[in-house]
DNA sequence: CCCTCAGGGCCACTT
DNA sequence: AAGTGGCCCTGAGGG
């Protein structure tokens, strides 16, 4: 089951319900052909659900979510005995039925991962009654009431649900509810707006243009124009939110973590002669590696913007199609990767290091680690604004972690866990931005990719960063000896979870959900050819 | 007022 | 001895 399963049609505008949406309206919304479920929550199905930590079999809600009464009693001794456990391993061991026992540490992540909350477990103590989560158990209790009967409604017309939703034929229920983004999407601080705000997206028109005669066009002509035109701007662009526009979903909580504001499409202002600085020595004084990272980051994305630009689009995509014709749930997580990957591809370009490579070594560095620079991405995105239990969104949203695995199948499922284990571990090292944009630097420059002609070029930049990023380290959390190691060990589990990424996103392309015109699925393609 | 169900406690069993 | 996990008790909140 994917995230495709919530609700194939999106009837309902999307992003509308403001911020603390009362949570019995969130109810009203309910199926009229699941009406004969109300009255006997389906417990049975509830039951033949598997524990989001270890696999077993769930007993029912515990502290957040659905749980089997194993993790439920360890997570409770854990809170109330403030445990604090350390992984002999690198904190991924495998979490099953049969080794949930075998490491106490990795156990506790994944129950804090898939958000169990550690609130609910109640500090004096006392027997019986409810808690504050009520209201959150019965809505997702509605929801997989609804997804059983959407299920129910569709199956005659389904050849594979779990795959593809081109089988999908609007049901009732399908039509009448639109609970994923109602129940589980939180703008954070959309309050003022509770006026139906519609989804559009225009890189499609913005990217057309193509000469067919080349195996992806696209790829080529839209991320390298001058390859093969003379060089010169690109030929098309976001029509990126004025410089000073701050959406007002990030008004209240959204800090911005870049420090200029920085259309992804212009160049960084301070460009400077990367090739100046010392390429040679063999450590960089702290002034030195102090510069080096301002002018790294200073090529950074304003989160603010690239937030706006998104929603805007996704807005006016939306609002652009029928009434029956809404994007799906992974269609617009598909789009928001795509305007995500655009924004990276276009740092990279706009990086004065990058742009001291050849066109084609650009290439191919960049069709090598797209995937890699998304994770990281989402990563840093998480480690920086997301809410224990919830996962981030680039348009502001966040959704509940526990509700995307209890629905999803099991590639995504296990990608959202391992995601978020990985989240946990960076939130632990307290990953700051200059170490985010270290890695990035260190994934982009990779010097073992095929076919790269300045190999030596690729090698020196990324020992410079490297070097870079170790200094920093070193210097900022002088108490932390060994996060420079710590964080060079969480990229063979990026690298990782990329491969993963890619692989369910090309399935899903060849099951044709995914958006035609792309960057991502053109990426996907070039790989796979 | 009764029922539901999620949090807490108990204790046999395992490591 | 410490940890695990299945089972039962408790009691606020909903119908």
């Amino acid at each position: 089951m994917d995230l495709t399963d919530y609700h194939p049609q999106q009837p309902q505008p999307l992003f509308q319900h403001p911020a603390n949406y009362p949570e019995d309206l969130l109810l009203l919304e309910e199926s009229s052909t699941c009406q004969e479920l109300k009255a006997e929550p389906d417990k049975r199905a509830e039951s033949e659900e598997s524990c989001p930590i270890c696999g077993d079999k769930v007993s029912g809600y515990h502290y957040g979510l659905l749980t089997c009464e194993s993790c439920k009693g360890f997570f409770k001794r854990s809170v109330q005995n403030n445990k604090s456990y350390t992984c002999a391993e690198q904190q991924s061991c495998p979490m099953n039925l049969s080794q949930r026992k075998r490491c106490p540490s990795c156990r506790f992540q994944k129950c804090l991962a898939v958000g169990m909350k550690r609130e609910a477990v109640r500090a004096d103590r006392m027997r019986g009654g409810r808690n504050k989560f009520g209201p959150l158990y019965r809505r997702d209790r509605q929801m997989k009431q609804r997804k059983v009967c959407h299920q129910a409604n569709t199956d005659p017309y389904r050849i594979k649900m779990e795959t593809t939703q081109k089988q999908h034929r609007p049901s009732a229920a399908s039509l009448s509810s639109n609970n994923f983004h109602q129940s589980h999407m939180y703008p954070s601080g959309l309050g003022q707006s509770s006026a139906p705000m519609p989804i559009d997206y225009e890189m499609n028109s913005d990217r057309e243009l193509t000469p067919l005669s080349l195996p992806y066009p696209g790829l080529y002509h839209r991320i390298f124009p001058g390859y093969l035109q003379e060089k010169g701007e690109m030929p098309f662009s976001y029509s990126p939110a004025p410089a000073n526009y701050v959406h007002p979903s990030l008004n209240d909580s959204f800090t911005p973590i870049s420090t200029p504001t920085l259309s992804p499409c212009s160049t960084p202002n301070s460009a400077l002669p990367f090739s100046q600085a010392p390429t040679q020595t063999p450590y960089m004084s702290g002034t030195h590696t102090s510069n080096f990272l301002t002018q790294l980051l200073e090529g950074e994305q304003d989160e603010s913007q690239l937030c706006a630009k998104v929603l805007a689009s996704l807005q006016r995509e939306q609002s652009n199609r029928g009434k029956h014709d809404r994007l799906n749930t992974f269609s617009i997580m598909c789009k928001m990767a795509d305007h995500t990957l655009f924004g990276l591809v276009e740092w990279a370009r706009n990086s004065a290091l990058f742009k001291e490579l050849k066109v084609e070594d650009q290439m191919v560095l960049l069709q090598s680690c797209w995937s890699e620079l998304l994770v990281l991405d989402h990563l840093c995105r998480q480690v920086t604004f997301s809410k224990e239990g919830c996962i981030y969104l680039v348009t502001g949203q966040q959704i509940d972690v526990s509700t995307i695995i209890s629905q999803a199948g099991l590639t995504l499922s296990s990608l959202v866990s391992r995601t978020q284990d990985l989240v946990y571990k960076l939130k632990s090292l307290k990953l700051d931005r200059q170490e985010f944009v270290c890695l990035k630097y260190l994934v982009l420059f990779n010097p073992d990719v095929k076919s790269v002609q300045s190999r030596r070029q690729v090698e020196q930049t990324q020992e410079r960063v490297n070097r870079a990023l170790m200094e920093h380290t070193q210097q900022s959390h002088s108490r932390h000896s060994d996060k420079f190691g710590q964080l060079l060990l969480r990229l063979p589990e990026v690298r990782s979870i990329s491969l993963q990424v890619e692989e369910y996103l090309y399935q899903r392309h060849l099951l044709g959900d995914l958006p035609c015109n792309s960057l991502l699925t053109e990426m996907l393609h070039t790989k796979h050819s």
